[in-house]
DNA sequence: TTGACAGGTGAACAAATTTTCAGAAACATC
DNA sequence: GATGTTTCTGAAAATTTGTTCACCTGTCAA
């Protein structure tokens, strides 16, 4: 694999960046104007190494067209071991967690050093002109909720829903959001705790809700 | 907000559908075509109509330029149950998923009917100006790692990595991804899979890894 | 020195795409 | 049945955008 000139690499991450924040691809044009170039040949000139290169692919007349071929691993300095991407088939095609608050419209946080914390984290709010409730992450602390196993430093993805019976919450307890089983019984409301050592049920009578659990990630 | 009609929705759903598969909008001509329009005018107004809804944000004078603004969420017509926003401290603050290929830079295939699934969707690469390999989630099939807490179902987030004695791999093994630990014994290397049912070490040669599975997500 | 090559200028062209205009058919609503 | 709205047609205009051509400028190695 050719190796990308700096000013290579610095327009596929001008495009990288331009896509993950507006949701669109930048025109030559626009990548001629943050680079300053007087012409747009010579982005496209860019453009066609790229695409030589093998990382960018373009779509032929059409404007502001491109796939990006997946990243060519870093060279494991392995013996017997081959890197191999996976086919498209065989990805898992997500939507989206839109964050709360102040990384609503943020760029991830990458930091290396963290360890490869995994998961994601979404540039979207682009355009996100709504004050609707949006869904977020929390990080379990306790064991509340052991036996739905929920574990102490498991990460949930809240959602804006209808909370139905049976539906695990994030509820405000005591000014702390706490992971509870929501239980209808008898026209009465009930928080439940999954955890046998826990009392049983815990009645309600205004409920304070920031979402629906749906989803548990945990690190392996 | 105003409900849309059964052509815009089916307007926009392929929209979405277009960008989380090429990773780049529609033209106005190829909505024409997928609907079978004899004007291009037809689509027109009911991109006019989505904006206008607010759903879509449309880029004056840019070809395949759209922003999807975020979904809103069904309003709870619920009595006691009182919605509020966490304090942002109590947020995660997640890192990226990059998906490979066809979705690298896709938004979310975002299908009402298919019941708020939870999670995320990367729209890529955001401002990572880091050669490194991308990661992607993949859903797991099977039981061979149930003894690792990994399930049928599940989701699993592959990153690219060292792969280390104990680590899970997503391993290519006859042309198929699967999920395996690594074991490193006497200078050879073996894939396990966690399940006592299955036989032990299996012995490999030339090892063709995707990556290294470090998040697992269940949908509760 | 020469030649190859990455990087760039400038202008023009062709194609793709959005956008506008005027009007018609379908369809529900009252 | 009248009325208004949504949906659509057809063609044309305006603009954006990708593409091409001729030529210039350094750098680096043979």
């Amino acid at each position: 694999m050719e190796a990308l000139t700096k000013k290579q690499q610095a327009i596929l991450d001008y495009m990288r960046q331009h896509v993950a924040e507006l949701s669109y691809w930048p025109s030559i044009r626009d990548i001629q104007a943050k680079f300053r170039f007087a012409s747009t040949n010579a982005v496209f000139g860019h453009l066609q190494a790229l695409e030589r290169k093998g990382v960018l692919q373009r779509i032929p007349g059409a404007a502001r067209a491109y796939k990006i071929a997946p990243e060519v691993s870093a060279d494991l300095s392995e013996t017997v071991i081959r890197y191999e991407s996976p086919s498209d088939d065989q990805i898992v095609n997500f939507e989206e967690v839109k964050f709360a608050g102040a990384i609503a419209a943020g760029l991830p946080d990458y930091t290396e050093s963290s360890g490869v914390l995994s998961s994601m984290q979404v540039p979207i709010a682009a355009g996100s002109r709504r004050r609707s409730p949006e869904s977020f992450a929390l990080r379990v602390r306790g064991d509340s909720m052991i036996d739905a196993d929920i574990n102490d430093g498991d990460t949930v993805i809240i959602e804006p829903g209808q909370p139905k019976h049976g539906d695990i919450v994030a509820a405000l307890i005591d000014g702390e959001t706490t992971l509870k089983r929501l239980i209808k019984q008898g026209g009465k409301v009930f928080l439940k705790a999954e955890n046998k050592n826990y009392p049983d049920l815990m009645p309600v009578n205004e409920l304070v809700i920031q979402g629906l659990a749906k989803t548990v990630m945990r690190r392996i």
